[in-house]
RNA sequence: GGCCCGUUCGUCUAGUGGUUAGGACUCAUGGUUUUCAUCCAUGCAACAGGGGUUCGAUCCCCCUACGGGCUGCCA
């Protein structure tokens, strides 16, 4: 195989979603395992709806997903004359034709078919008009769009995905590659765009499956090599509906802001649909790029499945350095640890990294170090400070005020004291300190807390409490 | 309505003309752990239905049902 040449295709009418970010992904990982080219075209060819900071919104997710594009980003609108220029060769060979009809006709007669029960076919009117009756209605001045002369016979193709595809032409209308207003269609422009750019496979939605003859006609129309296809299953919701805006996130941008990581939600993304083949399904970017295959693409549409996000996303926080996690948190939140010591807020995230399924619940959690006092939850302290807690975070308060080194044994120590001194088992010490110092009742282990939290913020904390619960 | 595509545990999936139909997530239980999480163990849980073909179908064929897509002067 020649090294390929596959493309992205988005219409800037909304941001990037989770099932645009699979397709984009798939296209990557193909292009990127056969060192070919992953292009990036923008299809903007619906004004109505198309919108400029889509664009942005659809580049940057991308870039932050790392998929990134070989060459220029391609824009269809500029390619509006070439697409001019195809529409009159189609009319010139014969392989398109003028239609006269109204839409307020055709309207009509595709309602009255309804009624019947028929199927509805543009009627042939138009089709075969010798050259000077196409001139007498143009000089009468009559609005026509320009349709493609479906031939007869049958159209096959091979998908990557699903095999063997064919349709009976007759089951195409000659549909419209020009509208009356000149503009080209989309099924029309795909064609003559992908054999610009030289696309060798077409990676896209299955919802293009049913498109791809029309576009095959096109082709052939006009002589152009005809790319191989590979079309994707969809994402649904769980509803089992097509993903949505109705359904909760469907923005790349705000997996983004739960805290995942490029790497986990690009690993996430490949396991719907795709199966590597192996009982592996932890993989980063060379992974999948090695791996990727479209034999072992599924067929069937895939439910979207936070809780598996979740615990990718913190397969892949076990595995990640404290130092690429700090990273992570800085993207997401700049400001995080502010004006702190690096070697601090970097045992901070030591101790909290691995018990963390998102870097955002890192970042959460690490709050709990970047203050004196704590705000703590009514209900909780009065549930856990019994007398006897009040007691023995009392002695514990003085234990640490007595206390002049600050090493693990000595902490630990302390806690033997305690035990022995109100004889009770390490749970019932631990749990009313911990509150204590932390305001919750899990957490990273308790002596490894309060040797990074310190003598002194640890003392602050508990005689705070002390003072709250008298 | 017509055309195209699909259907294995709740979810993602593996698999085969003869298997106890496998794994992962979730959930439940137990163990490890100073808590939580991790980790480990165990458990719950599926071949859409009906006909064929066959000694034998989850697997091959047909039909039905269900789901999805296309059927636009949207992309």
């Amino acid at each position: 195989m020649n090294t390929p040449r596959v493309r992205f295709a988005p219409s800037p009418t909304g941001y990037l979603h989770i099932g645009g970010a699979r397709t984009a992904l798939f296209n990557w990982l193909f292009a990127r395992q056969h060192k070919g080219q992953f292009m990036l075209r923008i299809e903007d060819t619906d004004l109505e709806r198309s919108k400029e900071e889509y664009v942005d919104q659809i580049t940057d997710a991308l870039s932050w997903l790392g998929l990134n594009w070989d060459e220029d980003i391609v824009l269809q609108s500029n390619n509006k004359s070439r697409h001019e220029e195809m529409v009159a060769k189609m009319l010139d060979n014969g392989t398109a034709y003028r239609c006269f009809f109204q839409k307020e006709e055709l309207d009509d007669l595709r309602l009255a078919s309804e009624q019947k029960k028929e199927v509805f076919r543009v009627p042939e009117t138009y089709r075969d008009l010798s050259d000077d009756e196409v001139q007498e209605l143009l000089n009468q001045g009559k609005s026509f769009t320009v349709r493609l002369k479906v031939p007869e016979g049958e159209t096959e193709f091979t998908d990557l995905v699903y095999g063997t595809i064919k349709v009976q032409n007759k089951d195409l209308d000659d549909f419209i590659i020009a509208r009356s207003d000149g503009s080209p269609t989309y099924n029309f422009v795909v064609a003559i765009d992908d054999s610009d750019m030289n696309i060798s496979h077409v990676v896209r939605g299955d919802d293009h499956l049913a498109n791809t003859p029309k576009q095959i006609l096109v082709y052939r129309a006009l002589g152009l090599n005809e790319p191989i296809f590979a079309h994707l299953p969809m994402i649904l919701g769980s509803d089992k509906k097509r993903l949505s805006k109705r359904h909760a996130a469907t923005n790349v941008q705000e997996y983004k802001n739960k805290g995942f990581t490029a790497t986990a939600i690009l690993n996430y993304l490949s396991l719907l649909g795709w199966n590597p083949d192996s009982d592996k399904e932890i993989f980063n970017q060379e992974g999948l790029i090695e791996s990727f295959q479209f034999d072992q693409v599924q067929k069937k549409s895939a439910v979207f499945d936070e809780k598996k996000l979740l615990w990718i996303s913190q397969q892949h926080l076990t595995k990640m350095s404290v130092r690429d996690a700090m990273n992570e948190i800085y993207k997401l939140n700049p400001d995080w640890g502010d004006g702190l010591d690096w070697n601090y807020l970097k045992e901070i995230v030591k101790l909290i990294k691995d018990r963390s399924k998102t870097i955002t619940e890192i970042a959460d959690m690490s709050g709990l170090f970047f203050q004196e006092l704590l705000k703590y939850d009514k209900d909780l302290i009065s549930k856990i400070f019994s007398d006897e807690a009040i007691a023995i975070l009392t002695d514990f308060k003085s234990a640490l005020e007595g206390c002049d080194t600050w090493n693990r044994s000595e902490i630990e120590l302390i806690f033997d004291n305690l035990m022995a001194q109100h004889v009770v088992q390490i749970g019932k010490v631990m749990k009313p300190i911990r509150v204590a110092l932390t305001g919750i009742t899990f957490g990273p282990g308790i002596f490894d807390l309060i040797l990074l939290l310190g003598k002194d913020i640890c003392l602050k904390r508990v005689r705070n409490l002390l003072s709250i619960l008298d």
